[in-house]
DNA sequence: TCCCTCAATTAACCAGAATCAAGGTTAGGG
DNA sequence: CCCTAACCTTGATTCTGGTTAATTGAGGGA
């Protein structure tokens, strides 16, 4: 039985632990999970309660798959916890890691706007808490709201800019400064800064899933964090990168 | 000074060559090439016409840049006739071109949605004739018509789904494998059956640029080739690859 | 506690593709 | 018709990164 927190909920004001609240009605629950989707912010009750309709919850156990490549698409998935990993299998067996979806961050619109099958296949990295939303309701609000559209169209180019990035990342740059980005990206996420001012980044997935995003084998990426550790750039302390020099790291890192 | 034919324009019913016909108004003729856009098909003489105040007709030389990375975006541009490539420079000069973009396609959407600078540059492959479409009027369309809408989404989830296919096969083929698959794919295009039943594709540009397109030198393309002729699948005259066994050429494909 | 499994590391070896360095070919342009 | 500048090909060499395989390490039950 796999046991879920769900640390994306917390956002909202939380009840102090020990002091129970009434269950909310099921409906009411929904929506506040939704007023916390990018895609719905600053809709009103009413709004919510319509997409609410076209609304599932999903809890599945790491390792569950919850598309392959092929099957059809009725709707779009968000990440209320968890980790999810987007990618493509070769027929022998080869996997190549396109996105790690983390909290708050939805994935299958593209292929829903389409209406066309999934390219790749999505398979849960941690135990997860999703909502998935039906295509039909966001059809009708889609018709209904022009500014909806408008988030759409900027989520969608937004993805569009990254991914072009990623092919320039992977085109243009050696293994070694794709990690060396990947780190300094992080950092500025969610970079702990320690006591003596050095920072601390922690791999949200393990070390094989990471390497396979950045378009790299797990021995090879265990190689490259070897030599900056050599180097006296970052410590590895299991999924924990301590960074010793940012500035050293972010000069020697060829950009393009 | 380059002279500039226009075979996107022959689409349109052509009146026949020996009998002048006098010229349009300006603006009946931009009309007339809007509604060959395929984001503004279906529309309204009128619809046409509001679109037309944000259009500038842009005829460029071979080389020429339209812009570079970095520069603010002001719109998108559509190729009536010629190629423009999409492409990283690195700071040593080297590229990485990421789409060829061929006549009655557009480029710049994406970036124009998200009110940033360009992340790439685009310079144009042969002469060329553009549209160049002021985001002022397409943004004022898009609060007065969802399908329009509709078809901005549309056309964004396309380009997406090509750039994780893209992607895809950077990632999990070898290059010869993404050669054949872009063979087949231009065969399927616009590839022409001669008299023996043997299909022949033409290039759309040289070989360094394709190659680049594909993640490949031209040294190591050129080199593909001749294996590919080695093999008996295929015969090149400059520019044009003759497939002598289209089947073969399927099956020896690694796909994923 | 003892497995058992999965993740990670390490090392030796190999291969695909890039780089470097000449030539050769082709297509315009005078 | 030749000259020049791209463009392309070819060969030798190097290198990045992949493959294979053996080993260690860290939870996680029973």
């Amino acid at each position: 039985m796999p046991v879920i927190e769900c640390p994306f909920e917390l956002h909202r004001p939380a009840a102090p632990a020990d002091t129970p609240t009434p269950a909310p009605h099921p409906d009411d629950r929904l929506c506040r999970l939704l007023a916390h989707v990018p895609l719905l912010s600053g809709f009103s009750a009413a709004e919510l309660a319509r997409f609410a309709h076209g609304v599932r919850e999903q809890a599945v156990e790491r390792g569950t798959v919850l598309f392959h490549r092929g099957d059809p698409c009725h709707g779009f998935h968000l990440v209320l916890c968890g980790q999810v990993k987007l990618a493509f299998t070769s027929s022998e067996g080869h996997e190549k890691v396109i996105e790690i979806i983390r909290p708050g961050q939805s994935f299958g619109e593209a292929v829903m706007f389409m209406e066309k099958p999934y390219v790749v296949m999505a398979q849960a990295l941690t135990d997860c808490k999703l909502l998935h939303i039906a295509k039909s309701v966001v059809f009708d609000e889609m018709d209904r709201d022009p500014l909806f559209c408008r988030k759409i169209i900027a989520g969608l180019s937004q993805r569009l800019h990254q991914l072009i990035a990623d092919v320039g990342t992977y085109s243009m740059q050696s293994g070694r400064d794709r990690i060396v980005g990947y780190l300094l990206r992080e950092e500025e996420l969610g970079g702990e800064t320690g006591s003596s001012g050095r920072v601390s980044v922690r791999l949200p997935t393990s070390k094989g899933t990471i390497a396979s995003r950045l378009n790299l084998t797990q021995e090879h990426f265990s190689r490259i964090l070897h030599e900056l550790t050599e180097a006296g750039l970052i410590s590895v302390e299991g999924r924990v990168i301590h960074i010793l020099d940012i500035e050293k790291l972010r000069t020697t890192q060829a950009r393009f």
